[in-house]
DNA sequence: CCGATACCCGAGTAAATCACTCAGGTTTTA
DNA sequence: TAAAACCTGAGTGATTTACTCGGGTATCGG
């Protein structure tokens, strides 16, 4: 029972997102930056997240990402089911959806919708909300803002 | 997230075990055929199962395995970290326990807490007694019966 | 005491999945 | 027109999964 990196990610960057909201768009190397993870692995996965209606794209210089809609319309469950996780304990072969399922099939199905009902309860509002992320979040952005006089004095 | 086979099979098994109680111990050839599950298999994973004091063993003929404690001693938590299942959805890397967690950390290590709890809240005996599980294992013993005069006919 | 039954154990392996990377595009702004 | 940024398909090394194999060793019934 885990998660693979590309769900992990995939919260990290629209939490990333939600937090730089009121700025516009972000662009991924920003993400990329802040968050540690790989430029063009980022790409791949925000294709999943556009495909999925929870971003829009601005392309060109000044471009990036946002939010495609509100950050409480936004919920755990569609980040990880966007980012192709798919939250099911069942065996995904074909017997499994057929007349003759094993003596566990019922508990899975019914875990696997407990989880998700959890999972679709938590908002990325929730979650940006919350202190450790904020503190977090705040030191962040002090080290980029830190960078800027660097980047002028070039 | 996703199950392994391994845990599902654990679960499976342990439910065949705590169905057939009353029987005494039960083999793991009748379980293999009962849940069609590859012997060879079964024999690693009760390895597991008895590391952790799952199960206990009756060596040689007329031997096989029986449950270490009560029906309701037993929880789905229990079984899946016997069968290497870990129950956790932060990374697992070496960055993730240090001192420089990401944005998510928190998130995760909350969200599997809370899902050991659940899992840990729901005993063997619990899933056994539920409809479609004694349906299905009645079915499965009627055919058990049902082969043994085909046996004696020999 | 012999052979069948069944547990015990370490190691190996084909297939699948993961976690990326690469090499190019196209669109927009300054 | 150059740079910034999004867009896309394809490829790949490493890891994990889901087993199998080939041997043991203990116990029982006859
Ligand atoms: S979980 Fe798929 S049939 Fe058992
Ligand atoms: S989940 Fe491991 S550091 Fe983020």
């Amino acid at each position: 029972m885990k998660l693979t990196t590309k769900g992990r990610y995939a919260v990290t960057a629209m939490m990333d997102l939600a937090l730089h909201a009121k700025i516009g768009c972000v662009s991924l190397v920003d993400v990329s930056e802040r968050q540690n993870i790989s430029l063009a692995y980022l790409e791949q996965l925000f294709r999943s997240l556009k495909k999925s209606g929870l971003v829009n794209s601005i392309r060109g210089a000044k471009g990036g990402y946002m939010l495609a809609k509100g950050d409480k319309e936004i919920s755990l469950a569609d980040i990880l089911v966007a980012a192709d996780e798919q939250i099911n304990l069942a065996c995904g072969g074909s017997a499994c959806s057929e007349n003759t399922p094993c003596l566990t099939h019922g508990l899975w199905t019914n875990l696997s919708n407990q989880f998700y009902e959890f999972l679709d309860s938590k908002s990325l509002n929730d979650l940006v909300k919350s202190r450790d992320v904020q503190t977090m979040a705040t030191m962040q952005d002090v080290t980029q803002i830190g960078n800027i006089p660097v980047q002028i004095s070039k």
